[in-house]
Formats: C-alpha cells, sequence, structure tokens
DNA sequence: AGACTATGATATAACGTTATATCTTTTGTA
DNA sequence: TACAAAAGATATAACGTTATATCATAGTCT
C-alpha cells in the first residue's frame, strides 16, 4: 500500500511540474540545435529534409505550440490585430465583425474585439489594453467627440489604425465607409417619386459623423426637389425605443407621410408601432430602413432598406488592413462600400 | 535653404526613429534604474513617494505603457482571456460576452472571443491561436464531438479552462451551465396543466449536450403525466430555419397542439409561420420559446420563454473564473444558473 | 559608539523566441 | 587534388519586462 502511495504522489509530482515545451524541449527530443528547431518551425526552407522530420515529429509528439509573446518581441512583428467598435452586438456589426474575423484569420491574423459603447473613457482604457498588449493593428470606429489625448497615444505608439464606418480621421488613417450621404439622398429621392412630400428622417441621437452624413443625404435631396418640408425625429438606435420614439411622431406630426430611418432596427420598432396604431407600413406611412440585417426580409411586412452587406465591408475592411500592413509607408486611402436600395413592402405611394 | 532642408529630414528621421518608449527610456528621463520604474509602475509600495513621483511624471510625459508580452513571460501571468463559443452574433450570447468582458476588464483582464461555429476543426484553431497567444484562461463552449486530441493540447499547456453551456467536461475544468433539463421540463409540464397532450420538442439539430437534455426534460415531464405522445423536430436555430420548419410541421403533424423551442430565436420563426397560414400562436398552437432575447418580450405576440438572464450568466462565468485563478488547486465545481418561466402571451388552453 | 534593522534603490539574470554572424560540411569547379 | 562556393547547422545576442539578490543609507537599540 505504501509503495502504491508513494507511486500516486510521484505521478502527481511529474503532472504538476511538467511545464508547457519550448524550442529548448523539442531541441533535446529531436537532437538538434534550439535555432534549427525554430527554422523549421517557421519553414526557412534552409534546413535539410532529413532535420526537418525530426523536428516535426518531436514537436508533435509534444504538443509544441510557439509562444506568441516572445515570438513577436523578438521579431517586432505582432499577428494581434485589435478591434474597437461602438456596439458589438447590434446584428450588422456582428456580421461584419464575422467577414473581419474570418479574412484575417486566413492570414493567420487573430482579431480581437473591444465594445467601446461610445464612451471616449472606454475607448481610451481599450486602446490602452491594446497596447499593452501588443496587438499589431487597430480596426477603429472612433466614439463621438473622442479626445486628441487618444490620437498622441495611437501615434506614439505607431499602431497601424484603420478606421471604419465613422470617418473622423481620413488622411491620417484609412478608412472604409459607407456613402452615408448618397444613400439616404437616394432613398429620398425614391420617395418623392412616389409622390411622398413630408418626409422624416427618424432615429439616432445627437451628432455622430454618420448620422449627420446621412441627415445632409436626406436634406439634399428635399433641397432638390424644392420641398419646404423636413422633420428629425430622435431615437436610439434600437426596437423599443423606435417603437415608443414612432408613436410620438404619429401624435405631433400626423402630416409625416414617409420615414427614412437611421437603422433596421430602429425601422422594425417603428413598423411595430404603426400596427399597433392598426395603420400599416407602406400604406399609410412608407419607411426605409438602413443595413439591411437578417430581420429585414423575414419581418412582416418586409422592410424596404438601405443594404450595404456586412460581411462583403467585413471583408473589405480587412484587406484595407492588410495592404496597410503589406505597404507601411502608403499613403493614406478612404474606400467606400457602395449601397443598394431593397425596394420590399414597407414602401408605397402616398 | 539648404539648411532648412537639412533640419527638416532630420525631423523626419528622428519621428521614424523615435521607437515606442520602455522602461528604459523612462528610466532614463526620471534618472533612476529600470527595476525602479518598474517598482513604481506595478506599485510594490517599496519606493519613495519622491522617486515615485518623478518617475510617473516622466511615464505619463512619454505616454508609456508596459509590453504586456514582457511582462508576461518574464512574471509567468497573463492578463489576457480568451473565450471560445459557437456563435458569436446570437443574441443571448453576445448579452453573456458583455457580462463576462464587464466584469473581466474591472479586475484588468482583456477578453478576447472567437468563434468556433460549433467546428471541431476550427476550434482546434481557435484553441492553438490562443495558446499561441498566451491566453492566461480559456472560457469555452465545447463543440459537438470535440476530439481527444483538443483535450490533450489543453492539458499539455496547463490552460485553466472554464467551460459553459455545454457541460461536456465536468469534473474536469469548471462549469458554468444552465438548468437544461428541469427548464423544459417544468415548461412542459406548464403545458400539460393548460390541457395540452400532443405536445412537441421544437429546433435544434444533432446531439448536442444542450439539446439532449432539454430533450430529457420534456420527456420526462410527458412521462411523469402517462401521456404516449412525444415529437422531436429538428431545425437550425436561426429564424428563417424556424419558419419553414414549422411550415412542415404544421402540414406533417396537425395534431400538436404545443410546442417547446431549442432557442427564442427560432420560436420566433415558428410564430411567424403560424401567422403566415393564418393561425394565432397561443390560440390554435402554443409555443415556448428558450433564452427570453430582447425580440422575445417585443414580438407580436409577445413570446412565452424560458428565461435565463444572459448578462447575469456572463458575470456568474466571469466570476467562476476569477475564483480558479485565485485558487488553482481547488477542486472544480459546477455551477448551474436558475431560470424563469416568462408567461406571456403565445401559450394557452387547448 | 558600534552593531543591527528597516528602508530605498540597484545589479543581475531569466522568460522563449528570432536575427545575425559564425562555423562546419558538402558540393562543384578548375 | 585543391580551393571556392553553397548548403546546413549552430553560437550568440537581443527584445522588454520582473524576480531575486545585493548594496547603500538612514534610523534604532544596547
Amino acid at each position: 500500500m505504501i509503495i502504491c502511495d508513494n507511486q500516486e504522489k510521484t505521478l502527481y509530482q511529474i503532472l504538476i511540474m511538467s511545464k508547457k515545451p519550448t524550442l529548448q524541449t523539442v531541441a533535446q527530443k529531436a537532437g538538434v540545435s534550439v535555432p534549427t528547431v525554430s527554422q523549421v518551425l517557421r519553414g526557412t526552407g534552409r534546413i535539410s529534409a532529413k532535420t526537418q522530420k525530426k523536428v516535426l515529429d518531436a514537436a508533435k509528439a509534444l504538443h509544441y505550440v510557439t509562444d506568441g509573446r516572445a515570438a513577436s518581441m523578438r521579431s517586432g512583428q505582432s499577428s494581434e490585430i485589435g478591434m474597437i467598435i461602438h456596439y458589438i452586438a447590434n446584428p450588422f456589426n456582428a456580421e461584419l465583425i464575422s467577414g473581419v474575423s474570418d479574412t484575417l484569420e486566413k492570414e493567420g491574423y487573430l482579431v480581437s474585439v473591444l465594445d467601446s459603447q461610445d464612451n471616449v473613457d472606454r475607448q481610451q482604457r481599450n486602446i490602452e489594453a491594446f497596447i499593452r498588449s501588443s496587438r499589431g493593428a487597430l480596426l477603429w470606429v472612433p466614439a463621438a467627440n473622442t479626445p486628441d489625448e487618444t490620437l498622441d497615444l495611437l501615434k506614439t505608439h505607431n499602431l497601424p489604425v484603420v478606421t471604419f464606418i465613422r470617418g473622423a480621421y481620413e488622411g491620417i488613417f484609412d478608412h472604409v465607409g459607407i456613402q452615408n450621404e448618397a444613400a439616404t439622398s437616394a432613398a429620398s429621392e425614391y420617395l418623392i417619386k412616389l409622390g411622398h412630400r413630408n418626409i422624416a428622417y427618424f432615429g439616432g441621437v445627437g451628432s455622430s459623423e454618420t448620422r449627420i452624413r446621412r441627415v445632409e443625404g436626406y436634406k439634399r435631396a428635399l433641397h432638390a426637389n424644392q420641398l419646404e418640408y423636413s422633420l428629425i425625429w430622435d431615437a436610439k438606435d434600437d426596437k423599443v425605443s423606435g417603437l415608443n420614439a414612432m408613436l410620438k411622431l404619429r401624435e405631433q406630426h400626423p402630416e409625416v407621410t414617409a420615414i427614412i430611418c437611421n437603422g433596421d432596427v430602429v425601422a422594425l420598432g417603428a413598423c411595430h408601432a404603426l400596427r399597433r396604431l392598426g395603420e400599416e407600413p407602406g400604406q399609410s406611412v412608407s419607411v426605409i430602413g438602413f443595413d439591411n440585417i437578417q430581420d429585414a426580409s423575414t419581418a412582416t411586412p418586409p422592410l424596404t432598406t438601405i443594404a450595404i452587406e456586412p460581411y462583403k465591408f467585413g471583408v473589405k475592411l480587412a484587406q484595407v488592413l492588410i495592404g496597410r500592413l503589406r505597404n507601411p509607408e502608403a499613403p493614406t486611402a478612404t474606400t467606400l462600400l457602395p449601397f443598394e436600395l431593397k425596394v420590399r413592402q414597407t414602401t408605397g405611394p402616398i
């Protein structure tokens, strides 16, 4: 019994003491030097086939995985990419993130996403966390009213940055954005052709870059068609807020016959409000969304919306970043993604 | 002109060459040694107030941020936590992630999330990526049919792991889960009390741990009430699949008067199908969801569902991990979160 | 006053990798 | 056969931290 007990203890000790494998461990097992192992695993191509096999076998047997910290520190390169977005759970953003991750993972990068909640302090902490953790690049939706201090931090640490969605720093950083102004302008033109005269811009709060541009597109179209009437109606970009804001709008401004929304979620909330009032979206009031989220097509009635394909947006964003990392000295560029007006059943003649 | 030109070049050179600040840089500026700076910044409390001020001023002026790679490598500790989940964009999971991130960020950790898409190869790559990038712990929803190789990898690298949602490795790792069986059992009992006899389990595909438990709860309740009828109907957990599966179910099994769904999303799809058929959820067919996502309460009609608060789930999960990291030798534990049956309008007497 | 302790600061080594330079062996050529 | 060149493997140093041990200096006690 005592012997058995001792044996167990010994095994336990070994288990505890077995550290994770390093180049050192693999080199010993394969009977070669540490730099040789490193070269084989990185595939520099300067090691003979025979040695390569020995090394690869040893590495596999030991479940060896490179320590990215050490590799990154020595080589000065990082395969980790940080992303800061204003709201992760939004379905549009979630799809976009998938596009980014899929594309960058194929290139061997690892993407981590933080949610700034559009709060500049949180954003500052997020960026510091990324710098501390040595992310090699940053994909960034700048929060409204970002202070200069944040920019200083990014510049001090020479972090390659690509902004997206919100174009606050074009010229300083690469940017991938949406044709906001052109999109809402086209949507307004469409409503005007249907005969609408009292068109409101619905949803969004405050003066984010995105919303300003969209409102401008809306106003431009009104102006181009000599329409006097215009109305901007605030609502946070979630369904419940959209619902409540629409109830209020119908009460206070019954003259409105069409709305262009800041996002699909808020648009669906508005449709919901109309039906609760016994009205049908597309009949008494036309509704146009923005984003084309999955629910837009499956809702009853299906939502007319400005479609930006979020997954493709993410892919493009990733490609721009890859280009930047390959060619760090290239001048900064702005890429605007195309949009499409998907006409469904929430729009109709007046 | 030449002088000016030279000056400009010099400035440019300096800018290019200015590397990011290190302890070295800060130490020089403050006129102290490197270890002193390190101690001040970590707050070991062994440095005089006067020296502390010098150091902190210098660090601030230089925008110094610790290099986490080096710190982690030397100290053997990591403040980065990896999370692998089967589907990021699902609103329940998105909320859960928020709960985790918020809680862990407060403790100084940085969470990165990867989406395994329930694919074991992808999952394996994700785990390798996390090991390579030296995550200090892993929060993990194991994919169905995870191979032993994956476990070997985790064990070899001594990674602290907390599984959640799916309890495949209880006893090996800590686990935070849902009372799946009790929940569907309670939901079934409720339907039976309303007079339903032909109840189906609706949604989910294949034999995930979660689904097995939920189906078991459903069957247990049927059995306890001597009901003969049972039916399990597959559907992927998205709205469109739910819609199509429900259309088929109504066609092939018109005798069913109530369904218990694998998730709210699929349940909402089912409700949508009913309305398309001119039926009203809660009248001809009762529908019970699972998760209580935001849309569940705002849908028409509001969805009766089994509520788990995803944010609280995330907070609890984070707390379990923190406990594990504080006390690595403690025996593993399983925590099951309470559920609540939220009765709304999609359930009614037969 | 001399020895002892507490306090504050520093010197040194190590974490695991990769870049560079160096060394050995093989191959090719005159 | 001798020598250069190419190929294959290795030795060494460095990345930026922190743990540990060491060294001053000031304060306390007998």
